[in-house]
DNA sequence: ACCCCGATCGTA
DNA sequence: ACGATCGGGGTT
């Protein structure tokens, strides 16, 4: 069972991406994407929550783009928009359930320090393309997420860019920057 | 085969 | 607040 207080420097496992998608995407908060090298703080995160949330991509059903989100959590779902974009998710709650969590923004803690606020810039600096669709985050030894038992405060507020489900609070944004050493 | 629009970004 | 940008998902 997962338990963030007692471990740092841990991995987040199945079981953490299994939780509830909300939960998963307040908890992603402050923890740190490893990503081929690059280490960032997780600073902003949407919640897609399946076939009941009309802003989710799986709304309407399985379709070859979104079928990753039925599958395991803890897998990647990245997605091209607006013909110059990707955009990197989470998979979360057990199969079957088709949900995700957005990453829109990390404080990198590597040169050169920059805070890539907003999906689009994330995937372009990382160089997430749709070739890192479907990595297991809980297995692969070059894509993962960690506790390193860092805690930014944050407000929650609608989600960004979308028509249907503007009622919903699920986007989850840090209030304080997280403080990096610069030489 | 094709139409239409988007979970964005950068500038104003 | 808004225009640029255009690939490709979803449906025909």
């Amino acid at each position: 069972m997962f338990t963030k207080e007692r471990f740092t420097n841990m991995r987040l496992d199945r079981t953490f991406f299994e939780q509830p998608t909300l939960k998963v995407a307040e908890t992603l908060i402050g923890q740190v994407l490893c990503w081929n090298g690059y280490r960032g703080v997780i600073t902003e995160t949407e919640a897609y929550t399946g076939i009941n949330d009309p802003a989710c991509h799986a709304a309407r059903g399985k379709t070859l783009r979104n079928a990753v989100m039925f599958e395991n959590a803890g897998l990647t779902y990245v997605y091209f928009i607006y013909g110059m974009y990707y955009c990197l998710n989470i998979v979360t709650e057990p199969i079957g359930i088709a949900a995700a969590v957005l990453l829109r923004g990390i404080q990198l803690l590597d040169a050169p320090y920059t805070h890539l606020n907003g999906p689009g810039k994330l995937c372009r600096f990382l160089q997430i393309t749709r070739e890192h669709n479907h990595l297991d985050l809980t297995s692969s030894p070059q894509y993962w997420v960690e506790d390193q038992g860092i805690t930014l405060n944050y407000k929650v507020t609608p989600r960004i860019g979308i028509r249907q489900g503007q009622e919903h609070l699920w986007r989850f944004v840090a209030t304080e920057n997280y403080p990096v050493q610069i030489l």
